[in-house]
DNA sequence: TCATTCCACCAGTATATACAAGTGTGTCGG
DNA sequence: CCGACACACTTGTATATACTGGTGGAATGA
């Protein structure tokens, strides 16, 4: 897990990062169970409150369950990711111990295109940063990606060598608020550009993700169409009936997991 | 929303229903501020625990945001499916205000095949039940579904007439624990058959959803493999790095949706 | 030996209270 | 007229306490 700047001072956020290293690291196994609620109260020194808290971060994280009656448990398949690693191609490849590479083939700014203007919200004849990326995983082609750029973030783009890294997290380290995205998934047949650029032939099954990225103030900032090699990339849902777990949890994986 | 027979007894889900109930039915408008908390508490008798706990279970749930210093808001765009409406198919279209529809082309028990025993962790020469359905939206062929159930709840269906309706629904009203599931998708070409049934061509990419479906003992009682005309349907996944709302929202869509 | 009962422990829920910190408004002064 | 400040209100966080209901193991009895 990369280093969180974000600040941590609230004491069930430490309670919580600590509990979530010791089951990532293992140091709490599969299966195992935590200290009971009263336990970490002494051991951390605070009261029931910040206690719950973190548990049901970790919780809603997928890593541990909760039965009445019972201490948590350690959940099998504790398969997290930051959301970070949902909207960086770059910090999703490294969190899984895997080099991510990038080819850029197109960064322009120009005037958005109608169709681009309608899904934007943008006035007629305002300008847009479009790019198109080849994304790699350890030297595979895995992914082309077609970005759009709202005009206020996107100009910094075009001093930012797209080759070297991580857009997302080169606008995030600038003050862009990327806050909240949206992402459709459907299926589409490759086209012959993109099926020569990920090495498959053209008509071949190929995972689209469009999203849609706004700011707080839900202005988009961002369009793209990323459209992946199904072999090498596919995405993986759990989600529960359980009262205890209500959300689901989303992630990429760069391969077919194993059946559990 | 179907009426959702789960008690619903506690103090914080009865005021987080009432309120889900008036954003949903536009009482409380998109971006109106919901009342103070110290208001919810007068109004509703109780102290501020409940309050707050019925808040956090709409802010996981994408209906409202929270931030410090000011009153809850009602989020645009409260896009939220039930975890039933994921499940199933039936109630997901019916959802919709759609008429879901299945022809049954098999429906066999019989000795789990080799691959099938190592995925849903059996012994050699146990049984299953299977069955194959085209899966329909208001009579347009939207999907191929190929479920494997264990024989514990499959033996159910032999006599279940599995072109009436939602096999997921029979089951959990007969005591059946399906209550968390892990899909993975990807997208694959559609092979002659499917392509017949859903008519496509054969080799146009379908969206693929393989779903392993388990007891809350982790017992797995289902395995799934469901295929998608992608023009019929999507996967939407909305969410935010805002701490506000940490989980992201899942749900299916019967068609693109507009980019709002 | 084995099933039943009992009980300590545990999480879920709820109340009351307190303080910290962010938001928005209204007032005051230049 | 407008900027700066103060203040009321709000949510975020934390403590202390109490009761309810589920779990699992130990003690009990047939």
């Amino acid at each position: 897990m990369t280093a969180d700047s974000i600040a941590l001072f609230a004491k069930h956020d430490l309670i919580a990062a600590e509990l979530r290293e010791q089951i990532e690291s293992g140091s709490l196994a599969v299966g195992a169970d935590l200290p009971s609620e009263s336990d970490l109260q002494s051991r951390f020194g605070v009261s029931r409150g910040p206690i719950r808290q973190a548990l049901a971060t970790l919780r809603s994280e997928g890593l541990i369950e909760t039965t009445q009656g019972r201490p948590p448990r350690v959940r099998a398949q504790p398969l997290v990711q930051s959301i970070d690693d949902f909207f960086s191609f770059s910090s999703w490849v490294r969190a899984q111990g895997k080099v991510p590479g990038q080819r850029t083939f197109e960064i322009a700014r120009r005037r958005a295109a109608p169709a681009l203007v309608a899904r934007m919200g943008l006035a007629e004849g305002e300008f847009v940063v479009e790019i198109v990326r080849l994304r790699l995983i350890d030297g595979i082609p895995t992914m082309i990606e077609r970005s759009s750029f709202h005009d206020s973030i996107g100009k910094a783009l075009l001093t930012f060598d797209t080759d070297s890294g991580s857009i997302y997290e080169y606008l995030i380290d600038n003050g862009a608020e990327l806050d909240e995205g949206t992402h459709v998934v459907d299926a589409v047949p490759a086209a012959p550009l993109d099926a020569e650029l990920l090495g498959v032939e053209t008509g071949a099954p190929l995972l689209r993700v469009r999203r849609v990225t706004r700011s707080r103030r839900g202005l988009i900032l961002e369009t793209s169409d990323d459209r992946y090699r199904s072999d090498q990339a596919s995405l993986l849902i759990q989600n529960s009936r359980n009262e205890n777990r209500p959300t689901p949890i989303v992630a990429r994986t760069t391969h077919t997991v194993a059946n559990a």
